[in-house]
DNA sequence: GATAGACCTTCCCATCATGGGAAGGTCAAG
DNA sequence: CTTGACCTTCCCATGATGGGAAGGTCTATC
Protein backbone atom coordinates (compact mmCIF):
# COMPACT_ATOMS: atom_id res chain seq x y z
CA UNK A 1 0.00 0.00 0.00
CA UNK A 2 1.29 3.38 -1.29
CA UNK A 3 0.93 6.71 1.06
CA UNK A 4 -2.06 7.53 -0.65
CA UNK A 5 -4.09 4.10 -0.12
CA UNK A 6 -2.90 4.21 3.47
CA UNK A 7 -4.82 7.72 3.76
CA UNK A 8 -7.93 6.86 2.67
CA UNK A 9 -7.86 3.37 4.72
CA UNK A 10 -6.99 5.52 7.35
CA UNK A 11 -8.81 8.67 7.25
CA UNK A 12 -5.22 10.85 7.99
CA UNK A 13 -4.42 12.57 5.18
CA UNK A 14 -1.30 11.77 3.45
CA UNK A 15 0.71 15.30 4.61
CA UNK A 16 -0.21 14.39 8.08
CA UNK A 17 1.29 10.64 7.80
CA UNK A 18 4.56 12.07 6.66
CA UNK A 19 4.32 14.45 9.86
CA UNK A 20 3.91 11.88 12.26
CA UNK A 21 6.53 9.82 11.25
CA UNK A 22 8.97 13.01 11.04
CA UNK A 23 8.12 13.71 14.53
CA UNK A 24 8.43 10.40 15.55
CA UNK A 25 4.83 9.65 16.23
CA UNK A 26 5.41 6.54 13.98
CA UNK A 27 7.66 4.59 13.31
CA UNK A 28 9.73 5.39 9.33
CA UNK A 29 7.51 3.27 7.25
CA UNK A 30 9.32 0.98 5.01
CA UNK A 31 10.11 2.16 1.67
CA UNK A 32 9.97 0.25 -1.78
CA UNK A 33 12.92 0.18 -4.48
CA UNK A 34 11.80 3.51 -5.61
CA UNK A 35 11.86 4.89 -2.15
CA UNK A 36 8.01 5.30 -2.13
CA UNK A 37 6.74 4.47 1.21
CA UNK A 38 4.66 1.85 2.13
CA UNK A 39 2.09 0.48 4.60
CA UNK A 40 0.67 -2.70 5.81
CA UNK A 41 -2.34 -3.33 7.53
CA UNK A 42 -0.69 -3.38 11.14
CA UNK A 43 0.49 0.24 10.15
CA UNK A 44 -2.98 1.44 8.63
CA UNK A 45 -4.22 0.12 12.33
CA UNK A 46 -1.93 1.88 13.92
CA UNK A 47 -3.19 5.19 11.99
CA UNK A 48 -6.82 4.46 12.79
CA UNK A 49 -5.73 4.40 16.45
CA UNK A 50 -4.41 7.88 15.64
CA UNK A 51 -6.92 9.32 13.91
CA UNK A 52 -9.49 8.43 16.90
CA UNK A 53 -7.38 9.99 19.68
CA UNK A 54 -6.91 12.91 17.50
CA UNK A 55 -10.58 13.38 17.26
CA UNK A 56 -10.94 13.23 20.85
CA UNK A 57 -9.00 16.28 20.65
CA UNK A 58 -5.71 14.36 21.85
CA UNK A 59 -2.33 15.98 21.01
CA UNK A 60 0.12 14.59 19.63
CA UNK A 61 2.15 14.64 22.94
CA UNK A 62 -0.86 12.42 24.39
CA UNK A 63 -0.80 9.97 21.71
CA UNK A 64 2.55 9.16 21.91
CA UNK A 65 1.96 8.36 25.17
CA UNK A 66 -1.11 6.31 24.76
CA UNK A 67 0.63 4.60 21.64
CA UNK A 68 3.28 4.12 24.15
CA UNK A 69 1.07 2.29 26.60
CA UNK A 70 -0.96 0.82 23.91
CA UNK A 71 1.84 -1.20 22.70
CA UNK A 72 2.88 -2.41 26.16
CA UNK A 73 1.33 -5.27 27.12
CA UNK A 74 1.73 -5.21 30.57
CA UNK A 75 0.68 -1.58 30.66
CA UNK A 76 -2.02 -0.34 33.90
CA UNK A 77 -5.25 0.66 32.54
CA UNK A 78 -4.84 3.00 35.32
CA UNK A 79 -2.14 4.95 33.10
CA UNK A 80 -4.37 5.40 30.52
CA UNK A 81 -7.66 6.83 32.30
CA UNK A 82 -5.40 8.98 34.13
CA UNK A 83 -4.58 10.54 30.71
CA UNK A 84 -8.13 10.31 29.62
CA UNK A 85 -9.40 12.36 32.59
CA UNK A 86 -6.88 15.16 32.66
CA UNK A 87 -7.98 15.90 28.79
CA UNK A 88 -11.62 15.32 30.18
CA UNK A 89 -10.83 18.11 32.18
CA UNK A 90 -8.87 20.23 30.08
CA UNK A 91 -11.79 19.77 27.49
CA UNK A 92 -14.09 21.23 30.16
CA UNK A 93 -12.13 24.30 31.37
CA UNK A 94 -12.66 24.88 27.58
CA UNK A 95 -16.01 24.41 27.34
CA UNK A 96 -17.22 26.86 30.78
CA UNK A 97 -14.67 29.12 28.94
CA UNK A 98 -16.73 29.36 25.73
CA UNK A 99 -20.01 29.18 27.97
CA UNK A 100 -18.69 31.95 29.45
CA UNK A 101 -18.31 34.20 26.36
CA UNK A 102 -21.44 33.05 24.71
CA UNK A 103 -23.19 34.03 27.89
CA UNK A 104 -22.26 37.04 28.13
CA UNK A 105 -22.46 38.16 24.48
CA UNK A 106 -25.79 36.73 24.80
CA UNK A 107 -26.67 39.03 26.83
CA UNK A 108 -25.50 42.09 24.86
CA UNK A 109 -26.87 40.77 21.69
CA UNK A 110 -30.71 40.70 23.34
CA UNK A 111 -29.89 44.12 24.53
CA UNK A 112 -29.03 45.36 20.61
CA UNK A 113 -32.04 46.08 18.90
CA UNK A 114 -30.06 45.49 15.39
CA UNK A 115 -31.62 48.00 13.27
CA UNK A 116 -30.54 50.86 11.38
CA UNK A 117 -30.16 52.97 13.85
CA UNK A 118 -26.71 53.14 16.05
CA UNK A 119 -27.17 52.90 19.09
CA UNK A 120 -25.26 49.24 20.24
CA UNK A 121 -24.87 48.12 23.67
CA UNK A 122 -22.48 45.58 22.44
CA UNK A 123 -19.72 48.23 21.12
CA UNK A 124 -20.46 50.39 24.25
CA UNK A 125 -19.74 47.45 26.52
CA UNK A 126 -16.56 46.78 24.52
CA UNK A 127 -15.50 50.59 24.56
CA UNK A 128 -16.24 50.72 28.36
CA UNK A 129 -16.03 47.76 30.28
CA UNK A 130 -13.33 48.11 32.78
CA UNK A 131 -9.77 46.18 32.31
CA UNK A 132 -10.51 42.68 33.05
CA UNK A 133 -8.36 41.33 36.00
CA UNK A 134 -5.01 40.08 34.59
CA UNK A 135 -5.30 36.33 35.47
CA UNK A 136 -8.99 35.24 36.35
CA UNK A 137 -8.91 31.31 37.25
CA UNK A 138 -10.78 30.12 34.73
CA UNK A 139 -9.59 32.61 31.85
CA UNK A 140 -12.18 34.00 29.12
CA UNK A 141 -8.70 34.88 27.14
CA UNK A 142 -7.38 32.85 24.55
CA UNK A 143 -6.63 32.42 21.24
CA UNK A 144 -8.86 31.47 18.04
CA UNK A 145 -9.85 27.80 18.99
CA UNK A 146 -9.26 26.41 15.12
CA UNK A 147 -12.87 23.85 16.15
CA UNK A 148 -14.34 25.23 13.06
CA UNK B 1 2.66 57.14 27.53
CA UNK B 2 5.62 54.59 26.52
CA UNK B 3 4.35 51.12 25.36
CA UNK B 4 4.88 49.59 28.64
CA UNK B 5 2.66 51.86 30.41
CA UNK B 6 0.19 51.57 28.09
CA UNK B 7 -0.07 47.73 28.57
CA UNK B 8 -0.79 47.84 31.99
CA UNK B 9 -3.55 50.56 31.42
CA UNK B 10 -5.05 48.80 28.96
CA UNK B 11 -4.25 44.81 29.64
CA UNK B 12 -2.58 44.21 26.13
CA UNK B 13 1.08 42.90 25.92
CA UNK B 14 3.79 45.13 24.46
CA UNK B 15 4.39 42.73 22.40
CA UNK B 16 0.40 42.21 20.96
CA UNK B 17 0.41 46.16 20.94
CA UNK B 18 3.13 46.44 18.12
CA UNK B 19 2.04 43.29 16.75
CA UNK B 20 -1.74 45.26 16.22
CA UNK B 21 0.01 48.22 14.84
CA UNK B 22 1.61 45.85 12.45
CA UNK B 23 -0.79 44.26 10.87
CA UNK B 24 -2.99 47.12 10.63
CA UNK B 25 -5.59 46.82 13.42
CA UNK B 26 -4.54 49.92 15.40
CA UNK B 27 -2.87 53.24 13.11
CA UNK B 28 0.96 53.81 13.82
CA UNK B 29 1.60 55.07 17.28
CA UNK B 30 3.12 58.60 17.44
CA UNK B 31 6.98 58.48 17.88
CA UNK B 32 8.73 60.86 20.16
CA UNK B 33 12.07 61.91 18.94
CA UNK B 34 13.80 58.90 20.12
CA UNK B 35 11.37 56.57 18.09
CA UNK B 36 9.57 55.45 21.38
CA UNK B 37 6.10 54.97 20.31
CA UNK B 38 3.52 57.13 22.50
CA UNK B 39 0.34 56.47 23.44
CA UNK B 40 -2.58 59.03 24.80
CA UNK B 41 -5.99 58.36 26.52
CA UNK B 42 -7.53 57.77 23.13
CA UNK B 43 -5.41 55.17 21.95
CA UNK B 44 -5.60 53.37 25.20
CA UNK B 45 -9.50 53.30 25.33
CA UNK B 46 -9.20 51.44 21.90
CA UNK B 47 -6.63 48.99 23.72
CA UNK B 48 -8.94 48.13 26.05
CA UNK B 49 -12.10 48.02 23.45
CA UNK B 50 -9.28 45.43 21.61
CA UNK B 51 -9.06 44.02 25.03
CA UNK B 52 -12.53 43.42 25.75
CA UNK B 53 -13.43 41.82 22.01
CA UNK B 54 -10.29 39.59 22.34
CA UNK B 55 -11.18 38.27 25.78
CA UNK B 56 -15.06 36.98 24.16
CA UNK B 57 -13.16 35.18 21.39
CA UNK B 58 -13.44 37.70 18.81
CA UNK B 59 -10.49 36.97 15.68
CA UNK B 60 -8.20 39.81 14.45
CA UNK B 61 -10.42 39.83 11.51
CA UNK B 62 -13.65 40.10 13.16
CA UNK B 63 -11.97 42.87 15.74
CA UNK B 64 -10.57 45.20 12.51
CA UNK B 65 -14.43 45.17 11.44
CA UNK B 66 -15.65 45.98 14.68
CA UNK B 67 -13.46 49.24 15.53
CA UNK B 68 -14.60 50.61 12.13
CA UNK B 69 -18.04 49.71 13.10
CA UNK B 70 -17.30 51.51 16.58
CA UNK B 71 -15.49 54.40 14.66
CA UNK B 72 -18.16 55.05 12.35
CA UNK B 73 -20.85 57.18 13.79
CA UNK B 74 -23.69 56.37 11.98
CA UNK B 75 -23.32 52.72 11.86
CA UNK B 76 -26.18 50.41 12.04
CA UNK B 77 -26.47 48.56 15.13
CA UNK B 78 -27.59 45.79 13.36
CA UNK B 79 -24.45 45.05 11.51
CA UNK B 80 -22.67 44.78 15.12
CA UNK B 81 -25.02 42.20 15.99
CA UNK B 82 -24.84 39.99 13.30
CA UNK B 83 -20.58 39.69 13.77
CA UNK B 84 -21.82 38.71 17.18
CA UNK B 85 -24.57 36.28 16.89
CA UNK B 86 -22.68 34.87 13.76
CA UNK B 87 -19.50 34.89 16.36
CA UNK B 88 -21.90 33.21 18.91
CA UNK B 89 -22.70 30.52 16.06
CA UNK B 90 -19.14 29.67 15.94
CA UNK B 91 -18.57 29.40 19.61
CA UNK B 92 -21.79 27.08 19.80
CA UNK B 93 -20.25 24.80 17.34
CA UNK B 94 -17.31 24.57 19.20
CA UNK B 95 -18.56 23.85 22.56
CA UNK B 96 -20.92 20.73 20.79
CA UNK B 97 -17.64 19.36 19.03
CA UNK B 98 -16.10 19.48 22.58
CA UNK B 99 -19.05 18.06 24.64
CA UNK B 100 -19.30 15.24 21.93
CA UNK B 101 -15.92 14.53 22.49
CA UNK B 102 -16.34 14.55 26.48
CA UNK B 103 -19.16 12.65 26.27
CA UNK B 104 -17.06 9.70 24.58
CA UNK B 105 -14.25 10.31 26.73
CA UNK B 106 -16.26 9.78 29.85
CA UNK B 107 -18.51 7.12 28.84
CA UNK B 108 -14.84 4.86 27.76
CA UNK B 109 -13.41 6.19 30.92
CA UNK B 110 -16.35 5.36 33.30
CA UNK B 111 -15.99 1.56 31.63
CA UNK B 112 -12.04 1.56 31.97
CA UNK B 113 -11.60 0.44 35.70
CA UNK B 114 -8.42 2.17 35.71
CA UNK B 115 -6.31 0.18 38.22
CA UNK B 116 -2.81 -1.76 37.78
CA UNK B 117 -4.59 -4.48 34.95
CA UNK B 118 -3.97 -4.14 31.56
CA UNK B 119 -7.37 -4.11 30.61
CA UNK B 120 -8.49 -1.33 29.00
CA UNK B 121 -11.80 -0.20 26.93
CA UNK B 122 -10.48 3.39 26.29
CA UNK B 123 -6.91 1.71 24.39
CA UNK B 124 -9.40 -1.16 22.78
CA UNK B 125 -11.50 1.36 21.24
CA UNK B 126 -9.31 3.70 20.02
CA UNK B 127 -7.98 0.22 18.33
CA UNK B 128 -11.00 -1.09 16.81
CA UNK B 129 -13.44 2.21 16.31
CA UNK B 130 -14.47 2.45 12.68
CA UNK B 131 -12.88 5.12 10.99
CA UNK B 132 -15.56 8.16 11.23
CA UNK B 133 -16.88 9.45 8.01
CA UNK B 134 -14.96 11.80 6.49
CA UNK B 135 -16.98 15.27 6.79
CA UNK B 136 -19.55 14.68 9.49
CA UNK B 137 -22.13 17.79 10.29
CA UNK B 138 -20.22 18.85 13.56
CA UNK B 139 -17.01 17.75 12.55
CA UNK B 140 -15.22 16.32 15.93
CA UNK B 141 -12.39 16.52 14.06
CA UNK B 142 -9.99 20.12 15.17
CA UNK B 143 -6.80 20.72 15.86
CA UNK B 144 -6.13 21.37 19.95
CA UNK B 145 -7.81 24.77 20.70
CA UNK B 146 -5.43 27.21 23.17
CA UNK B 147 -7.53 27.62 25.49
CA UNK B 148 -5.56 27.17 28.02
C1' DG C 1 29.37 63.95 34.38
C1' DA C 2 29.49 58.77 34.60
C1' DT C 3 27.28 54.61 35.40
C1' DA C 4 23.52 51.21 36.39
C1' DG C 5 19.30 49.51 35.35
C1' DA C 6 14.92 49.90 33.42
C1' DC C 7 13.01 50.80 29.46
C1' DC C 8 12.59 51.10 24.34
C1' DT C 9 13.65 49.65 19.28
C1' DT C 10 13.84 46.06 15.39
C1' DC C 11 14.56 41.44 13.90
C1' DC C 12 14.29 36.55 14.07
C1' DC C 13 12.49 32.28 15.90
C1' DA C 14 9.10 29.01 18.18
C1' DT C 15 4.62 27.33 19.08
C1' DC C 16 0.65 23.48 17.16
C1' DA C 17 -1.46 20.78 13.58
C1' DT C 18 -2.41 21.34 9.15
C1' DG C 19 -2.45 22.37 4.23
C1' DG C 20 -0.57 24.43 -0.31
C1' DG C 21 2.44 24.18 -3.82
C1' DA C 22 6.76 23.68 -6.57
C1' DA C 23 10.23 20.76 -8.76
C1' DG C 24 11.20 16.49 -9.96
C1' DG C 25 10.98 11.14 -9.95
C1' DT C 26 7.92 6.74 -10.75
C1' DC C 27 4.44 3.85 -12.38
C1' DA C 28 0.54 1.93 -15.03
C1' DA C 29 -2.63 2.20 -18.80
C1' DG C 30 -3.48 3.36 -23.45
C1' DC D 1 6.16 6.56 -25.61
C1' DT D 2 3.08 9.63 -23.74
C1' DT D 3 -0.25 10.96 -20.33
C1' DG D 4 -1.84 11.38 -15.93
C1' DA D 5 -1.94 9.90 -11.37
C1' DC D 6 0.84 9.14 -8.00
C1' DC D 7 5.07 9.67 -5.10
C1' DT D 8 9.31 12.29 -3.13
C1' DT D 9 11.51 16.36 -0.59
C1' DC D 10 11.60 21.15 0.52
C1' DC D 11 9.77 25.54 1.66
C1' DC D 12 6.03 28.50 3.14
C1' DA D 13 1.62 29.91 5.44
C1' DT D 14 -1.77 29.87 8.99
C1' DG D 15 -3.22 32.80 14.18
C1' DA D 16 -2.08 34.90 18.23
C1' DT D 17 1.31 34.91 21.21
C1' DG D 18 5.77 34.82 23.57
C1' DG D 19 11.08 34.55 23.95
C1' DG D 20 15.23 36.53 23.25
C1' DA D 21 19.26 38.95 21.12
C1' DA D 22 21.59 43.22 19.85
C1' DG D 23 21.57 47.74 20.40
C1' DG D 24 19.70 52.63 21.57
C1' DT D 25 17.51 55.83 25.35
C1' DC D 26 16.23 57.67 29.60
C1' DT D 27 16.54 58.47 34.61
C1' DA D 28 18.22 58.20 39.14
C1' DT D 29 22.07 57.93 41.91
C1' DC D 30 27.00 58.52 43.03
Amino acid sequence: MNIGQAAKASGVSSKMIRYYEQIGLIAPAHRSEAQYRTYEDADIHTLRFIRRARDLGFSVEQMKTLLALWHDRGRASGDVKAIALEHIAELDRKAAAIAAMTATLRHLASNCHGDDRPDCPILADFADAPPEADLPEVSARFGRANLG
